[in-house]
DNA sequence: AACAATGTGTCATAG
DNA sequence: ACACATTGTT
């Protein structure tokens, strides 16, 4: 059991707190993970069942984290009682409690539930998950089947507007259309949903919305999910969105047991729909809830913590805390303006070196924290350069990489072969001469049949059913197609996962794509083996559990569907777990240096850390092109304060804040950066470094020397810093500038281009390019011109947050919506030859 | 003509 | 890494 005297007051509340609900504001460092763990072993030790505790989580990585540290405290814990002389004899003494079941995000939890429930909703009980790339490509195909124009409504726009609103709770037929952008969303979004139920398959946002539509509708449902678990958990609360929390109501609302923990301060997913006031405001819907305020920190120094603060305490719509610490004072923080992104990897990388060789440093304990992946690219080059280790977390994910999903398409279709997503990723893959032109065929007489694509390619395979519709040889090439699933769909019966899986690589002809001696294919090939290896720990993992097994209390109160059964590790249980996996391996905490945006840095820590291109427009990341019509600027800025208050206070030892004068960004132009408004908010008294007053000029012609630049660095200190800290800044600056001596690539940057242009063959003339900020927009009937669809008349006109969007009478005859930054406004006299439309 | 191989531009942030 | 366009091959 949990030791008391390990806890502070604040925490010893939150984890003996009994029953009804639970709100714990926990700062950064402030020992939360401790306290879910802590809470969840003395529930356990007061005999709430294993089964019925449920623990939500936003990440993988934190899900695994918090199983392995419940495993450990009740391992102890038995230890203990074991080593104790006076056992009270009612307490069971043969075994330590067994690990919740039900530990998992927000995704994993509610694909259990849908499982359960997919007859409700109309799904096969194995629908597979699609990922972002596979609804981007129904969005796709929607987008093209309803002849729109990829400009006008780009498949990702429309993936996103769909998300958003399942994120908020709203089926297709709930989809307002206010204007001819949203009705045009709201038609699609209509498509989407039927088409999703025609594949059999859900999104990640039905893993959630489905469940709680379901449940709201269907009273026995409800009270399944009611009377299922005595105590839900849920940590990161600041980052639930409506839906979820929809979910989570339905699941205490029997018990009332709700806990959550969460900090406003770190709140950064509401461009997912997380809802902060669903934390600033737990009390409107739980009146008696219990609040805890975790504030001392334990990980990082007070120097951090000042700084850190200074960022996020310019944000007005939350709860003033100030955390403090033990350690008081600390190294100052160390803020490094480097010529371009170059030389911010090369002091990065060189100050890695340098702390690992006379601190005595290990490669682990440094993060390389940044607002998008594209930034990533430049570390890891340095990084290799100068032979130093690393991870890169994020990114491109894992079960995301081609090879990987190919393989995961093979499996499916062992387990569906109806299942069109995966049959067309691997129908030519390898290549077996079924190109694009006969999948095409193939596809355009499932959709006239009405029959499934695996239907059609079994009765075109065959010589007797195939009606022409193919050549004899490609009838051919298909029959060996057939053969190789039908023949693979027999073994899967017979076969563990992963012994299915290395026949699938095998049989077709997979493994021997992969053998040329390019490092592609090699690192392809330990990919593969590594999922090999990782099915293979599943299978035993899910035996062990199985053995361990203690007596399986019945399902009681009916509740049988939603009892969860050990066994054996099942096709079908692998796939949908693993369509939610999407970060690396949680367990080996990567090793080298790591790195990783700012979004996945939440919740680590790392003795020394760069939060690095701290540049207006970076970090802040504002959008480009026309900012949006609703938020105001500083709206958008705030959740970034945040983002930049999370990455600031992973560090416990050391922390570097780095922004580089120029970069190339989103185009091939390079730009100059302006330093970020988050660094002025800093008191000069923590930081050391360049001087943040820099005036921003792009580098002139005949750029400041380097002696001159330097000596400005010292003299526009506030105050002197440690000597030490002097000489390591001094140092690092001296290695930068060697490198920074060559001369910039051309004497003027080009200028800023805040059109973002959509890659137009000709650009518009600028002073005839349609203003939009809210306030001027064309007038219906205005006539415009688009680079390739010519001339035409504005219909309409619709906004949205993201994007102005005009709808608009072509004189070809071809009416569409356009984003409205490609047209050409025409003069009267200009469009003289368009005729009224 | 249908496929395959090769080159190029683009991308917030996550499950 | 993916989609797209272009060129090369059967």
């Amino acid at each position: 059991m949990p030791k008391p005297e390990s806890l502070n007051p604040a925490q010893w509340e939150a984890v003996y707190h009994h029953e009804g609900p639970l709100l714990i504001l926990a700062g950064a460092g402030s020992g939360k993970t401790r306290v879910i763990t802590y809470r969840l072993a003395e529930l356990l030790r007061r005999g709430v069942s294993s089964q019925r505790l449920l623990v939500v989580t936003f990440t993988n990585k934190a899900a695994a984290e918090l199983r392995h540290r419940v495993s450990s405290l009740l391992q102890q814990d038995a230890a203990d009682r074991e080593l104790s002389p006076e056992q009270s004899p009612e307490q069971s003494p043969e075994q330590s409690p067994e690990l919740p079941r039900w530990i998992g995000t927000f995704h994993a939890i509610g694909a259990r539930l849908l499982r359960r429930l997919a007859s409700y909703a109309g799904l096969p009980q194995s629908f597979p998950i699609l990922d972002e790339d596979d609804t981007l490509k129904v969005c796709k195909e929607l987008i093209a089947e309803a002849q729109l124009d990829e400009r006008l409504l780009p498949p990702r726009a429309l993936r996103a507007h769909i998300d958003r609103a399942k994120n908020q709770g709203l089926l297709a037929e709930e989809y307002q259309g206010s204007d001819y952008f949203s009705d045009l969303v709201r038609k699609l979004y209509l498509r989407y949903e039927a088409r999703l139920k025609q594949l059999g398959a859900a999104d990640f946002g039905d893993l959630l919305l489905l469940p709680v539509r379901i449940a709201e509708r269907e009273p026995s449902v409800r009270a399944l999910l009611a009377c299922r678990f005595d105590h839900v958990l849920v940590d990161e609360f600041q980052d639930v969105n409506t839906v979820q929390y929809r979910l989570l109501k339905l699941l205490a609302e029997k018990s009332r047991n709700l806990a959550v923990v969460g900090d406003d301060d770190q709140a950064i997913y509401g461009w997912r729909g997380a809802d902060v006031r669903l934390l600033l405001h737990f009390q409107h819907d739980w009146p008696d809830a219990r609040i805890v305020k975790l504030e001392e920190n334990y990980r990082s120094s007070q120097v951090i913590l000042d700084a850190a603060h200074a960022v996020v305490s310019r944000n007005e719509d939350r709860h003033e805390k100030r955390l403090y610490t033990q350690r008081d004072g600390g190294d100052p923080v160390v803020f490094l303006r480097t010529r371009d992104d170059r030389s911010e990897a090369q002091f990065v990388v060189g100050t890695i070196l340098r702390m690992q060789a006379e601190e005595g440093y290990f490669p682990e304990d440094f993060a390389v924290i940044y607002r998008t992946n594209a930034q990533s690219l430049r570390f890891e080059e340095t990084l290799q350069a100068a032979g130093l280790p690393f991870s890169l977390l994020g990114g491109t994910r894992f079960f995301e990489r081609a090879e990987i999903k190919d393989v995961l398409s093979y499996l499916r279709l062992c387990q569906n072969p109806d299942d069109e997503l995966a049959l067309r990723r691997v129908i030519n893959v390898p290549a077996r001469q079924l190109g694009q032109a006969t999948v095409d065929k193939l596809l355009q007489r499932s959709k006239e049949s009405g029959q499934s694509l695996w239907q059609v390619i079994q009765a075109a395979a065959s010589p007797t059913t195939g009606g022409g519709l193919l050549s004899a040889k490609k009838a051919k090439d298909l029959a060996r197609f057939v053969t190789l699933i039908e023949q693979l769909r027999e073994r899967a019966e017979q076969l563990s996962v992963s012994a299915l899986a290395a026949e699938v690589l095998d049989r077709t002809g997979y493994r021997l794509m992969l053998s040329t001696a390019s490092p592609e294919d090699e690192a392809r090939q330990q990919n593969l083996d590594a999922m090999l290896g990782s099915m293979a720990e599943e299978e035993r993992a899910a035996l062990e559990a199985l053995e361990q097994q203690q007596s399986q209390p019945p399902p009681d109160e009916g509740s049988a569907l939603l009892w969860e059964e050990l066994r054996p590790l099942q096709l079908g249980d692998y796939l949908s777990r693993v369509a939610l996996q999407t970060d690396e391996e949680s367990g080996q905490r990567g090793r080298g240096v790591q790195l990783m945006t700012a979004h996945v840095a939440k919740g680590l820590e790392f003795q020394v850390v760069f939060v690095t291109g701290l540049e207006e427009g970076l970090f802040p990341s504002v959008r480009s092109g026309v900012p949006s019509l609703r938020d105001s600027e500083d709206d958008r800025v705030v959740e970034e304060r945040r983002l930049c208050y999370v990455a600031m206070t992973r560090a416990k030892v050391q922390l570097f804040l780095t922004s580089a004068r120029q970069r190339r960004l989103w185009g091939p132009d390079i730009r100059p950066m302006e330093v970020s408004r988050f660094l002025r908010a800093i008191p000069r008294r923590l930081l050391i470094g360049s001087p943040i007053e820099d005036t921003e000029l792009p580098p002139e012609a005949g750029s400041p020397g380097i002696s001159e630049r330097h000596r400005r660095d010292e003299s526009d200190r506030a105050e002197p810093p440690k000597r030490d800290q002097v000489a390591l800044v001094r140092a690092q600056l001296a290695g930068r500038i060697s490198d920074s001596d060559r001369k910039p690539q051309s004497g003027e940057p080009d200028p800023v281009d805040h059109a973002g242009g959509a890659g137009l063959a000709s650009a518009p003339d600028p002073e005839l390019r349609v203003e939009y900020d809210g306030d001027v927009a064309p007038p219906r009937g205005q006539p415009v011109r688009h680079a390739s669809l010519g001339l035409g008349r504005i219909v309409a006109i619709s906004g949205g947050d993201h994007k102005p969007v005009a709808q608009v009478q072509f004189q070809s005859g071809r009416q569409c919506a356009v984003d409205l930054r490609h047209l050409t406004v025409l003069r009267r006299d200009e469009a003289s030859d368009l005729e009224d439309l």
